[in-house]
DNA sequence: CCGTGTGAGTTGGTTTTTCCAACGTACTCG
DNA sequence: CGAGTACGTTGGAAAAACCAACTCACACGG
């Protein structure tokens, strides 16, 4: 049996954050969460798979550790950079979340944008500037 | 020990597709595969793995299973609408993948947005359609 | 009509991950 | 002093994933 394994950017990119629980760590943190507790209560994973997760993200340059206390230690977390550009994975799963998988329960934190009003995140297409919805994204070509 | 467990559209969605395997199925179906093996040979996945994970997409109507032959008893799977409006999710893994992991071969994916160019997403503002940079974005409120 | 091949799984047993509760440490507060 | 908080670590049980081999149903070549 021939295994043809697909090497693409989808499979590096879950090679990152695509265990369980990553990106849960990573939603906490864009929602402001820092601190480890902060991670366990919002997220409700098991304390020993965040930290793995989180060491994880560390090395992979996604997100940093910083001591912001001596006496007693303690850290916070931050996504880098490169974490804040895993936005628009999140982005598009809150977007297929609310469409098709609503609770009544509207979105937990509130971000503001500088506009000026409330801050929902969308899927834009880079080249014609216009908001994408579902649907209006399809495959163009299948390259075997 | 409180645990406030956050409801929100990210976690819905990872229940859906965020089991291992799951979303490498889905962008083999993206792609063209439509039958079993190939989605064995080129996801690489287990076989009873992948067997449970298409069963699930069928389960939560992302995927469905048709019968294109009686004797011997063959199927196809397909996206249903609900599971090409995944796309938007692939194409962001995509990108980040692309951006930031590069191998060297090119994108195995190409998106095609309706304006009729290739899709690069970028996050946007939902209120203002403006396009968001980091930084333009800030925290309103913990709806803890 | 026999042996080989294909497609789509299923099975049994091993390995790897996850999960959970409890513990440790290093403090602070009353 | 005792309780509480923050950030983990540990050990053992449970669940998930992995793998090779097997099944079934047929097709095809010799």
């Amino acid at each position: 049996m021939k295994t043809d394994v697909r090497e693409c950017s989808v499979a590096r990119t879950l090679e990152l954050v695509g265990s369980k629980w990553t990106l849960l760590v990573v939603r906490e943190l864009f929602l402001g969460s820092r601190r480890f507790e902060e991670i366990v209560r919002f997220t409700g994973g098991p304390r020993d798979i965040l930290t793995d997760r989180l060491r994880s993200l560390e090395a992979h340059g996604l997100v940093t550790r910083v001591q912001y206390e001596q006496r007693p230690p303690r850290f916070e977390y931050h996504l880098t950079e490169l974490g804040r550009s895993l936005a628009p994975i999140i982005a598009a799963m809150r977007e297929f979340g609310d469409r098709h998988l609503a609770g009544e329960d509207g979105p937990p934190l509130r971000f503001e944008h500088s506009c000026g009003s409330e801050f929902h995140p969308v899927l834009a297409c880079k080249a014609c500037g216009e908001v994408v919805r579902s649907g209006e994204v399809e495959i163009a070509e299948a390259a075997r």
